[in-house]
Parts: structure tokens; C-alpha cells; sequence
DNA sequence: GACTTGTTAGTCGGAATCCGATATAACGGA
DNA sequence: TCCGTTATATCGGATTCCGACTAACAAGTC
């Protein structure tokens, strides 16, 4: 995957957030599930469905791969069921890419939103 | 439409990037389009099927409404073709919440991603 | 032991969305 | 007149979303 991390974008929210909770530790798909309510405090839910379809697309993109399991989580458990995904360094690009991308619409979106009553500049 | 406007998120970019070129002033369809490429500096163009299913939604969802408008546009033109649209208040509502949403994202992710690779300083 | 709740992976199928190709036509300037 | 741009719109295939469902195992409770 040597394509321009600009061509994966933008990502939508699902990936997105997906991308996001990976960034932090390699996880497996139910813990994904799980950070993703926790890092939006229970505001965005993602299924079961979506999360597997999106796993698998990131996966064959190259963005996503699967790991040997971990020993042990730091709540000391070893569920054998459990299955790991890491972020590529390809993944971390786009991601990284996403971020950026995404500060300027929100700086751009405030600008025009307190605009409100425009006074012709 | 008293809905909360949490409900509506988050946004697919298309539909973001659409209600952030309303957000400025009212523009006609094309108008949108040229706005959304403008903005992204060309880097996210917007095809026709993508716009028209989008307005088409923002509207019986009461975020966006076509108005009449026929007056002349900064360049002077006044095309009869064209069919202009606003955001309406639980549009601008809607797309003030999701910036601010996105603020949290990009914060957070910022904060993973470059914590996440001191692999040796 | 039986019962219950939570964890974990996955499938399935319909709905929603994306999005380019295409159609149509009026515009403006060379 | 002819051409490139502006402009609205539809169509249909492809992609993505997403909840309901299946299936197990785990852990604690009665």
C-alpha cells in the first residue's frame, strides 16, 4: 500500500472511529466495540456488523492487520476467543492524515458558524 | 423538527461538507459543489448523485430549505436555472454539534497518536 | 447443578448511502 | 454558430451501514 494516505480520505465516522481506538492499543474486535462507546461517551454505539465489515475492508486495505494474541490484557485476562488487531504504520498514516484534515474543517466550521449574522467583511 | 440534534449525528462527511458551504451563505446545487471543492482545496469533490440525494434528505429532515431567490449573486449572475437553499436553524444546530464532536475527535486523536510511537527517542 | 449476565466472534439481509455516467438544456463568449 | 461551462436531475450498480440473530464460553449467583 504505498498510495497516498490522502486517497483513503475522508473516512467515515465508523472508520474513523475504529481507526481511533486502535491507535491506542492493539484491541480485540468486542474491546473495539467497547472503546469506541467509551471514547464517545456512550453517544456512538457501533454493531456488530458494521464493525466486522469494516475490520475485514481495513484489513485486505492494509491498514488494519490481525496479531498474535496477547499473553494478557492489563485487567489480567486471557480470553482464548479473543482476536487482536493492530494498526499498521499505513493505518497510522491515514489516520494521522484524517486528523489533520478534520482540524482545519473544524476550524473553518466555528469561523462560519459564528457568523451567524454576517456583517459583510 | 424538535428532535435532538445529537440524533443526527454523526454526520457522513458528505453531508458535513454540504451543510459547512451552507453555513456561509445560501448557494444553489452547483454552487454547493463548487464550495465543497473550494474549501477542501480540491481535494473532496462532490458528484451530482451524492448532492442531490443528499439535499434531498437535509430537507424533508428540515435542516436545510430551499428558498426563493432571485436577486444577483457577488459576480452579478442571475441564472433562473438555479434553485437556491439555506440552512435552517436546526440545520445550523445540528452542524454546530457536530463540530464540536469533532473537536473531541480531533483532540483525542492527536493526543494517540503521537503517544503512541516514543519507540526510542 | 442450574440460572443469569456479560463476553466474544461472527453471519445475514435489507436499508441507506455513495457516486459516476448519463441526459437535458440554457448560458456566454470566440 | 459552436463550444465549454453552468445548472438541475435521474438512474442503477456498488458500497457501506447496522441491527437482529446465532453460537459459545466465562463468571458469578442461587
Amino acid at each position: 500500500m504505498k498510495d497516498d494516505p490522502a486517497s483513503f480520505l475522508p473516512l467515515s465516522p465508523a472508520t474513523l472511529h475504529i481507526l481511533l481506538a486502535l491507535a491506542g492499543e492493539d484491541l480485540h474486535g468486542y474491546g473495539v466495540m467497547q472503546e469506541v462507546l467509551r471514547q464517545s461517551d456512550g453517544r456512538y454505539k457501533l454493531g456488530p456488523g458494521t464493525l466486522y465489515d469494516n475490520i475485514q475492508r481495513l484489513t485486505t486495505q492494509g491498514l488494519v492487520q490481525e496479531v498474535a494474541r496477547r499473553a494478557v490484557d492489563r485487567t489480567g485476562n486471557d480470553d482464548p476467543r479473543r482476536r487482536y488487531y493492530k494498526l499498521t504504520p499505513d493505518g497510522r498514516g491515514v489516520l494521522s492524515a484524517e486528523i489533520s484534515r478534520l482540524e482545519t474543517v473544524v476550524r473553518d466550521g466555528k469561523l462560519r458558524i459564528q457568523a451567524a449574522k454576517p456583517r459583510r467583511a
